[in-house]
DNA sequence: TATGAATGAGGATTCATTCAT
DNA sequence: AATGAATGAATCCTCATTCAT
């Protein structure tokens, strides 16, 4: 949670402001324009502030691409962590809750986390991987209970799954109204990891 | 199947062979150096000729992955359409088939599916498109005779089921063998895509 | 008089100044090293900034030239319009100064003009047709009160006049003092515009 | 009349019309293209051979455009100088005819030595100043006997004329029928020429 | 701290010219 | 002699980054 690309820490309120309104500038930009066209003049153009402010803020604009995805990925992480799970659901009830917070933490999410992958950081994908891996614990220890499989298939599937969701994230999102959507991806994962169909081959 | 991209038609005797080598660096250099680094003039080097001769057969660097594209697709539709479907084998198996068919037309398609999408051509989505179906609608002949779904909710769920498979093969690839992955995958696409599973929510 | 081809306006001091820098620059390396020479970073380099800084103020190489011209223009119109004209000259008097005028506004104007069109555009062409027209208005009004050709004849005769001038000082300026080449020019353009020649043919 | 940018010289009949079609297709080319676009492939496509062969005939896409302007010039100065001048002709009406079989010895001559203007040889500027010698010694011996000024002044007033219809020509070719501009050409030329004019200051 | 003008390395693309066939 | 594929230097232009004010 600590923040690295920062320069220099804000110590006054405006400061702090600052930042994330040129994190959700660069958000902006990056959907608006593309990857190519997300140019650090035109984040900061955004953000209502000068280059040189953004440079006071960001080592580089891979450490703004960086900060996007952080931010992301902890609005995500919380949004799953916090939903609000009834007792009496079952888990192909709770899978659908989850994923539905999931996705409207923040809608655009998944497009957006697709545009920011072209950021060459080694930093960015080991962020990216523990945002993951905070989900797919969740999951797992959610599942686990229920599961016939055991632990090492589970982890196997668990994987298989997030970067099946987040594959069809990646491609299909906003074609679909959210409810939809969830379900039908809770009914693609839940059997899968739950061991839980009729027919198992071999 | 015609190449659109080219530029002057190859007269003489190694330059057909050129064009493949240039297409070919041009996915080499661009799984190496990921699109930012993946230059004209290092995707020229790669293929051993100049700048000049990759102008010669392609009208921009677009073109030049467009027609990496049109490639992969091409071969992923071929693998996919040729593979041998036993008569006797069950769904599951033919899925599994297929899918270790389109792993095997290149493990790092999905990869560089993703690095091509960077490309904003209206050109590119349609190719990308039109594979997609191609292989989707080969599934879909498969797998209508046997799910319980109608046809809507199939279309539905191959959609999804293809664009997970992209997701998990493009961030999973090459991380375990071939035929695990393969029947795994086919595991989680299955069941959904038939409707196949015993505890179906309210 | 708006300099459209300006990218961002200039807020900081300096700014004013190195428009000028970067324009007249550009006339001098066109002089200098003709067209085909004429590369942005020299131009850069020879007004002593960097290409960066070029293309800060212009959208392109030929808006570089397009204000070179309008520059050249503007200086050629107000030489003109400005120059004082005793009541008591005669007209010959009055073309001979506006010509000294128009020569010493920029010698090697013609020259410019000839480099310049090279440049391709259709605002180029416009600029240039609405300068010329100006000059070509006021010789017209100077010479209106004392020709004995109609109005009709008067005009064709200005263009055509306005033409050779330009042609003549373009292949021969700097050969001779102003002077002297003045006064052979509004030798050879007065009487042709007053219609006032001896031995009309047939 | 030696030509000087022949490589080697046509030996078979073939040859020395392989060379016209280029150097005509150079014309061409140049006046449809401009001289930027004026590619030696561009030119060699046009001539229906490759570019190899252009430059079998050629040193450099240089040498093809002065072969142009050698060929202009030389029908230029060959229309001129056989042009049939009536003895019983006024001077007014002998400058006249040469004028328009100037113009009509390639009417798109004017705007094609315009853009061969472009080219940057020493040589280039040499053939056109012999060319333009040959007129002007032409047109001085014609006017020679009936001028009223000294042999210098008559000089000095040719090379002004010549410039002058040079640049008209490039302004303005082709807006006029031949017939109209050329009697305004010697109009604007011959009692300048003549030192005819009914009120000389001065 | 904030600003935005200035920088210049880097990348796409063109085209005169060569040379193996 | 002819061909046209291949070459690569040269050019325009962009944009991350710096720094004087």
């Amino acid at each position: 949670m600590t923040r690295k690309p920062l320069r220099r820490k804000p110590k006054q309120a405006r400061s702090g402001e600052t930042l994330e309104v040129i994190i959700e500038a660069a958000a902006h930009v990056l959907l608006e324009y593309g990857y190519a066209k997300a140019t650090t003049n035109r984040i900061a153009e955004r953000a209502g502030v000068s280059v040189g402010s953004l440079y006071q803020y960001f080592d580089s604009k891979d450490a703004v691409f960086v900060a996007v995805m952080q931010n992301y990925i902890s609005q995500l992480a919380k949004a799953v962590r916090e939903t609000p799970l009834p007792k009496s659901a079952t888990i192909m009830e709770k899978l659908e809750l989850i994923t539905i917070a999931g996705i409207q933490a923040r809608p655009d999410g998944p497009r957006l986390l697709f545009l920011l992958s072209y950021t060459n950081s080694t930093e960015f994908r080991e962020i990216l991987d523990r945002g993951k891996s905070e989900v797919t614990n969740f999951v797992g220890n959610l599942v686990e209970a229920e599961t016939q499989s055991d632990r090492a298939t589970l982890d196997l599937r668990l994987q298989l799954a997030m970067d099946a969701i987040e594959g069809s994230l990646f491609n299909a999102a906003s074609k679909l109204e959210v409810e939809l959507y969830a379900k039908e991806l809770s009914r693609l994962i839940g059997p899968y990891l739950l061991n839980d169909f009729c027919a198992p081959e071999g």
